[in-house]
DNA sequence: AAGAGAATGAGAATGATTCTTATTTTTATA
DNA sequence: TATAAAAATAAGAATCATTCTCATTCTCTT
């Protein structure tokens, strides 16, 4: 006899499916990945939660690539990476964000920070060896 | 008599226009400003010639705040504070954005690194005052 | 002045995100 | 356990920033 543990929130499963991934997923992504589990989830429900975890902190968005935005479960101080090229976003683990910047920039505007992301932007190395082949 | 120097390309405005602020506006608030000057100027037309600017490498885009796109004239690095509050987006020229890392960050990665963002985000000195007048 | 090519205006098209509403699921209460 | 109230969801419509289309207007060259 099977277990009769039901997940009926689709809630869950979608914090559980973007803290599983690395690949900082959009709201359509998020939606294709949890469709094997959970045929009928609607793209909507997808983008209502999101913002809900947004607000309660339990996520933080890296703002819109290519116009569509991206998440990322991962609240914790760190870098980011973004191609050009395919839109890709990577963590830096190995960098650490200034954190001394904060309190500077506090002291210098007078604002109170609440966060700060650092990203940079270039070319990631599959992008590099296809332009090489392109070259070719 | 009158300089018969006309005016005819509005691309120069736009880039002008952006130039000459420090409120990193978005397309529209780019298209209201030039109203003044350029009174049939069409906002497709700004759109244009922005995405246009920043192919060029002319302007450089901060990504969307409140879903919007907003654009700055200053491509030299330096680094931003965006108020979760108001939208505002203000420049920090007393920091300097951590030049350092990015060898660090293509070592590490393998990426070619071309661009770096370091925005704060936070409260700013005016929607700070008026969060206190309403606790009043 | 005429023609070719670039820039523009106006509005339609696009597409990511949000909203609405009817339905389903969960929780609270008796 | 039944039942009512509250929360969550599906589906699709609505919104709205941005891009596209195409007819017209400018600009430059000859």
């Amino acid at each position: 006899m099977e277990q009769t543990v039901k997940q009926f929130r689709k809630r869950n499963a979608i914090l559980s499916c973007l803290r599983c991934t690395h690949v900082h997923p959009s709201a359509e992504d998020l939606h294709r990945m949890l469709q094997a589990e959970h045929p009928d989830i609607s793209l909507a429900t997808v983008y209502r939660n999101l913002s809900l975890f947004k607000r309660q902190g339990l996520i933080r968005s890296l703002g819109a690539v290519d116009g569509i935005e991206r998440f990322d479960a991962d609240t914790s101080p760190h870098v980011h990476f973004i191609c050009t090229g395919c839109g890709r976003v990577l963590d830096l683990p190995q960098l650490t964000p200034p954190q001394s910047l904060e309190a500077e920039a506090e002291g210098c505007s007078g604002c109170r920070i609440t966060g700060c992301q650092l990203t940079f932007t270039g070319v990631c190395l599959s992008c590099q060896q296809q332009n090489q082949e392109e070259l070719t």
